[in-house]
DNA sequence: ACAACGTTTCTATATTTATGGAAATATAGA
DNA sequence: TCTATATTTCCATAAATATAGAAACGTTGT
């Protein structure tokens, strides 16, 4: 994960239609929806659907497989959670050898809690 | 936290120069940087770098404190963490019940994990 | 009061992104 | 093969975003 890679997943979630599109699909789970049933829930004409669902895929934060004449799109977990790691990477640095490690709400310093 | 809030946030991160600003600002801490730090690290000019500064303060990413000549801008770690739960809400409802909990490769499912 | 410094606002321009209708493509079943 | 269904691509248009010079605004020290 390098910033590019970060900026284009970050982006991908970074407009409604999309972020509706990839909660649905991260409460869905492993095996995901199929285009038309996004299309229904969130009710997206196709074209608009197919171009969101194109920019997730590109960002390789979703899925796409193909299973008869439906499509499923599932969310990427592991893209998601790489991408976590990234934002918190070296966070707190000066605060290294501090007895404490409340620098970040003891949320974000997971890596660093040794 | 709702989806308007969160595209707000995500877009504030979407994009290289504020994705850079604002690693900067999780390495340095709470007490964070002033804005001219910022500009030589980064070597952005003062208004572009005062553009991307005044995205991330709107979406609250970022907190500005004046001290004297200088305005420290420092990362808020309450708000990214709020962000991250909201992305992960409900994740894998489906699975609920299942006796493991791997559907997110068991990073993302902490909050059904019991 | 004045000069130096840090930062922001104003402004114009260039670039990127979102939307959705219409047409095209692909799969499945009769 | 023909038809219905699922999805994508093409296209034009509208809207939002990024960039950076110049000017303006505060704060500090003399």
């Amino acid at each position: 994960m390098d910033t590019k890679n970060a900026v284009i997943i970050l982006a991908s979630l970074a407009q409604g239609a999309r972020l509706e599109i990839f909660r649905q699909l991260v409460q869905a789970g492993p095996i995901g929806l199929a285009a038309g049933d996004i299309a229904f829930k969130l009710n997206i004409p196709g074209s608009t659907l197919s171009f969101h669902l194109k920019e997730l895929t590109h960002a390789e934060l979703v899925t796409a497989k193909q299973t008869g004449r439906y499509i499923y799109y599932a969310a990427a977990f592991n893209v998601m959670n790489d991408l976590l790691g990234y934002l918190t990477e070296n966070c707190c640095q000066l605060e290294k050898s501090s007895s404490e490690n409340l620098c970040c709400d003891g949320l974000l310093c997971n890596e660093i809690a040794s």
